[in-house]
DNA sequence: GTGAAAGCGCTAACAC
DNA sequence: GTGTTAGCGCTTTCAC
């Protein structure tokens, strides 16, 4: 022992997890770290596994497939003990790799409906459903809407979807021009509000579906000299930090993603103790009301 | 070989990093990765040395001493081929513990006069000195400073190091409550622009550490109904995708954390092979001008 | 060429 | 308790 102490020795843990068949490490994946929502994933994700001891090999697809799948692969050779997958897409390929594999695994930013593999989500149909109606609420009727990506079911498809059902069910027609894709970028929501403002008929609000988006959307109509929100209302979605440092502050969603991470390690760690899990769970969402969105008046004034 | 198509099987990483001594896994530890700073340094890492088929090991020290120790001898125990570190502590246990481990390590947010160790950082001191001469060029004289934590040596402390170089270099003096502190956090900027503006005369421009607190500073002149740049000029400093984002959009200097990132990668990649490799490697800076920033006029219109 | 054996640093299972 | 040994899944070496 006071030999241990003086050569200064190092348990090498390696050879630890060649015994033990555990390496203690969590394969997380994420499509661009840059984006302020899956960096407050993985913040959520490591506040809770740095409880237990495991620690995170971060995975960048990039969105690229080739990238998933080689991770993927990669996740398994490395041995690690369980991974949290967030936004991929979802092929035949990835869901062949992932039944080889046998990891334990939990998939955020994915409804997994004919699989057995635990997911984390919000009701996105729902949320934006609720955040559309807000707009309405508040007297708006000439609605419009910068979705994300439609290849992205969950938060491409289905936030475009909530914001449909709401219009639906409050009997208002959507123009044509009124409903442009983004990609989740500022830049191409800067692009998109400036589609739905070449339509015949001018919008009086916007939903956009996510808060990044919603930054860009409001950046066109400030260069346009548009004023936010007297002459057009802006809706986000997620609530990031983005959301209160911008001006006027963004009306939102709260979609926290720290909570997902959160949601998504704690369930992984029962996984990994063979506890049962929730197939699904799905996280709160709520509005949070700021600066961006106002009442619409019929006659209102230019002043 | 048609056994192994049939059978599916995998090769062991870790049975084989015992044989190779090699992980092909680089550590990397950063304090916060919500900021954007540090998410793009890190993409800037990935982007190198994925080529090279090394993956990330992802420590966030939460500028928490415990944890950067814990992981720095986690990476040890794990046999990590390389580190990097950014902008964490340096205290005795710190240079202890990085005598013993032996693993390659670049350091980067810091400069290291005394060690051996590779750092790759920006002249902090002289891209303070550029931005503030600047604002000197365009008329400014009454320039305050909001900066980094003092305890943060190169970015808290040569950053303001720089602007009192430029203004003593220009002999305008410095009165009192013109320097505030902030710790790189949006809601620290807001405060300090707070405090600036009760001292006894008020600047016409402002040298901020960070964008982020730029923008934070931003937010303060906004709600106080004081404009940008029309009354006071603010001047950012990282250039982030948060710059581009605000309004209105932030003159700030260019000091791109993915080159960081990538010169890291870049040199850590060289050790890892043996080659060799700069000791101090510093990234060069450049004035990026936008729109928050107007040159200063004697009799300026208050309209 | 192809095949057997040693050993990486640890843990677990056994003997003493 | 303390000491020895087998073996985790690979790579490398050495014999054939």
């Amino acid at each position: 022992m006071r030999i241990v102490a003086e050569t200064g020795f190092q348990p090498n843990a390696i050879a630890r997890s060649l015994v033990n068949k555990e390496t203690r490490i969590i394969g997380v994946m994420v499509p661009d770290i840059s984006n302020n929502f899956f960096s407050s994933l993985i913040n959520g994700i490591d506040s809770i596994i740095h409880e237990w001891n495991y620690s995170l090999f971060l995975a960048i697809s990039d969105e690229e497939v080739e990238k998933e799948l080689k991770y993927l692969r990669l996740f398994k050779e490395k041995q690690l003990d369980g991974m949290i997958v967030a936004s991929i897409h979802f092929l035949e390929q990835h869901k062949h790799i992932l039944a080889e594999n046998q990891i334990p695994l939990v998939v955020t930013g994915h409804d997994l409906p004919e699989f057995d593999i635990p997911t984390v989500n919000v009701n996105n149909v729902q949320a934006a459903y609720d955040a559309v109606s807000y707009l309405i609420a508040q007297g708006h009727r000439h609605i419009a809407c910068i979705s994300g990506p439609l290849w992205d079911p969950p938060c491409g498809l289905d936030r475009l979807g909530g914001y449909r059902k709401a219009m639906r069910a409050h009997g208002i027609p959507i123009p044509d021009g009124f409903m442009a894709e983004g990609d989740f970028t500022a830049e191409s929501a800067y692009e998109a509000m400036g589609r739905i403002f070449q339509a015949q008929q001018r919008p009086t609000a916007v939903f956009v579906a996510s808060d990044l988006m919603a930054v860009g959307a409001m950046n066109y109509l400030h260069d346009q000299g548009i004023r936010v929100p007297e002459d057009v209302s802006v809706m986000g979605f997620d609530n990031l930090e983005i959301a209160s440092l911008a001006r006027p502050m963004l009306t939102t969603v709260h979609n926290d993603p720290f909570m997902y991470g959160k949601a998504a390690g704690e369930q992984l760690l029962k996984m990994l103790r063979n506890e049962p899990v929730e197939r699904r769970s799905v996280v709160p969402h709520r509005l949070v009301i700021r600066k961006s969105v106002s009442a619409y008046e019929k006659n209102r004034t230019k002043e």
